[in-house]
DNA sequence: ACAATATATTTAGTGACACTAAGTATCGTC
DNA sequence: GACGATACTTAGTGTCACTAAATATATTGT
């Protein structure tokens, strides 16, 4: 098995980076550090999972990237969400919103009340 | 695509499964409509999709087959959740809820409150 | 009696996507 | 100028839900 509940991101993880990258134009190893300091386990992810999702991405025209250099450090490629990308992320949620909901209603059968 | 929101039900059929069994000993075919009466169009599987998850919960020692041949009709294979299974499931459901309330902590920032 | 339909399980093959691992390139520091 | 940190890239793997079709038995209609 590869990852506990790594199964679970799927088809969570693009939400939760469209919605992050709405919040602030972002760049991949931010993205990576930004899902570690909260989630803590969950949300953990390498490089490698990272960036191909981002092509996907922008591929789609959910999201623009952008190179800046500034004075001091490596280049940095930050992300914009288009309009596109917007719409993506409300429809999403609303799934997402659904889905959970289709679930729990089904575990809490025969349980509290 | 395959089809909308069929990701996100990666790492839950076990889980929905595991919880449709624990309630009420169920054959295959009966887990397929039982599943489509709720949830509508979520949840709505395929035999080619549900029998193959449930061999791989029959391996792992989470549910038990039993044939039965009733009066009348073909002959069904009902299985029952096993002690380990009902483990499972607990552990399934703890970890789908701490996934789904870190997914919605980071959702709902710079929203409403 | 026998085709047609419904019920029920089985099997084969495909694709999406998160994973591990390693590679490249630039910058800052000792 | 070697080493580590930052940052992005690429290659290859495995899991699992998907589509599609095959098999087998029971029921129903003519």
């Amino acid at each position: 098995m590869a990852e506990k509940a790594s199964e679970l991101k799927r088809g969570t993880l693009e939400m939760v980076l469209l919605k992050l990258i709405s919040e602030k134009q972002m760049y991949g190893y931010e993205l990576i550090s930004s899902l570690e300091a909260r989630g803590g386990e969950l949300f953990q992810l390498k490089e490698g999972t990272l960036y191909p999702v981002l092509y996907r991405l922008e591929k789609a025209g959910y999201i623009e990237p952008r190179w800046e250099t500034a004075e001091r450090g490596v280049p940095r490629k930050y992300y914009r969400l288009t309009r596109s990308g917007a719409r993506q992320l409300e429809t999403l949620v609303a799934e997402w919103q659904e889905f959970t909901l289709s679930v729990n209603r089904l575990l809490d059968r025969k349980q509290t009340k």
